[in-house]
DNA sequence: TCTGGGGTCCTCTGGCCC
DNA sequence: TCTGGGGCCAGAGGACCC
């Protein structure tokens, strides 16, 4: 029998700040000090990200546009370019891979690193932020813990330009009277059923028993929302993660209630979405759509087809019979195609007995 | 206040096969 | 021949994240 040496893991979340309205400033010097919204501008648009001059009035991200200009008429908008964003956080994250090794991204924005066994992480990643400032421009905070579930909750604690290390014990006292909404996958939603359990606050959840959780949500969500109030979490970093699916989809600025018209706009989704897969080399099997009617109700229905494809005839002749077997009762807010179940790397057509699974591969550098 | 786009993961259900 | 259960898979919906 061996002996349990548990080496203490050191997991760190680094995030950068408000990334794509900061990568606008430094490509447009003259917006610095001002409230800048990155947002498309459409009578349906949502805030994408805000400078912090406009946080300051409220305005955050997934906010209807038309709110974020309420509260802050004077902020200028500026609409996303992702290919700029991209260059940048490649960029940026060749410097921190460069001295950390491999990381799992959660965005072009933030990642997290497992520093378990470096001399002196703290310093090596003050002096990390520091390079990568220096170099790009683009301010990063850090949070630093045992676990991801830690690291991603202190990097958010300093923002901007914060550096946050926390042990389980301290979170564990130090957010007790804080509303669970704090511990990362605790949305909206299951924030309010947890009130209607009476439970209102990181201390409350803790002193739950399992049982009336596990009642509410499920045996397992019950217990994995018990084990996150303590701030336990063992979940290793992920560096092979691989892309599971890709899609394509629009709101409309008006509904639509012509079949014909959708079955346009879907024929494009599917010729975008199969261009972009093309370019990728990536080819799935399982097709589905998206809809979303004026009541926000939202339909998906998928096929699952005996071979791999991107060839985008065939894509927009599935999603097509899809859309028309549904029939939308409503007017259409939003239509969106997506191809799932890919290939293995270097795969070919499945076998009908063994169907394929993603193999693990190394994580594309964004 | 009126809700984008692109993802991941989880749960539930039902069909199929052994 | 019929039935039940378990495993696996696909489809659908939902919650959540950036």
């Amino acid at each position: 029998m061996g002996t349990d040496v548990r080496v203490k893991r050191v997991i760190a979340h680094l995030d950068c700040d408000a990334f794509y309205a900061s990568v606008e400033l430094l490509r447009r010097p003259e917006l610095r000090g001002k409230a800048v919204i990155v947002a498309h501008d459409g009578p349906r648009s949502v805030v994408t990200t805000a400078s912090y001059e406009a946080r300051r009035y409220g305005v955050g991200s997934a906010m209807p546009l038309s709110r974020a200009r309420r509260m802050c008429p004077h902020a200028i908008l500026v609409p996303p370019n992702f290919e700029a964003y991209r260059a940048t956080s490649k960029a940026l994250w060749e410097i921190i891979g460069a001295r950390l090794g491999r990381l799992q991204h959660l965005g072009l924005d933030e990642a997290y690193a497992d520093l378990t066994g470096v001399e002196k992480p703290v310093r090596v990643l003050r002096e990390l932020v520091e390079k990568v400032r220096a170099e790009t421009g683009i301010t990063v905070s850090v949070g630093l813990g045992p676990s991801r579930l830690i690291a991603k909750i202190c990097s958010d604690l300093g923002k901007p330009a914060g550096f946050v290390a926390m042990g389980r014990e301290e979170a564990a006292e130090r957010f007790a009277s804080v509303s669970p909404k704090l511990l990362p996958g605790i949305g909206p939603k299951s924030v309010e059923r947890l009130r209607e359990l009476g439970i209102e606050t990181i201390g409350q959840l803790q002193n739950t028993p399992e049982e009336t959780l596990a009642a509410r949500f499920g045996v397992n969500h019950g217990r994995d929302l018990l084990r996150r109030a303590h701030f336990h979490d063992d979940s290793p970093v992920e560096t092979d993660r691989v892309l599971k699916s890709r899609s394509n989809e629009r709101t409309f600025d008006e509904d639509v209630d012509s079949l014909e018209e959708l079955e346009q706009v879907l024929r494009r989704l599917a010729r975008e979405l199969c261009e972009g897969l093309e370019r990728r080399g990536k080819r799935g099997r399982n097709v589905a759509i998206k809809v979303r009617l004026d009541d926000w109700t939202t339909v998906t229905r998928a096929r699952t087809i005996d071979t791999f494809t991107h060839d985008a005839a065939l894509v927009t002749e599935i999603a097509l019979e899809l859309l028309r077997a549904y029939a939308p009762p409503r007017p259409v807010r939003l239509l969106g195609v997506r191809v799932a179940s890919f290939e293995e790397e270097g795969g070919g057509t499945p076998s009908p007995v063994a169907p394929p699974r993603n193999a693990a591969q190394l994580a594309l550098p964004l």
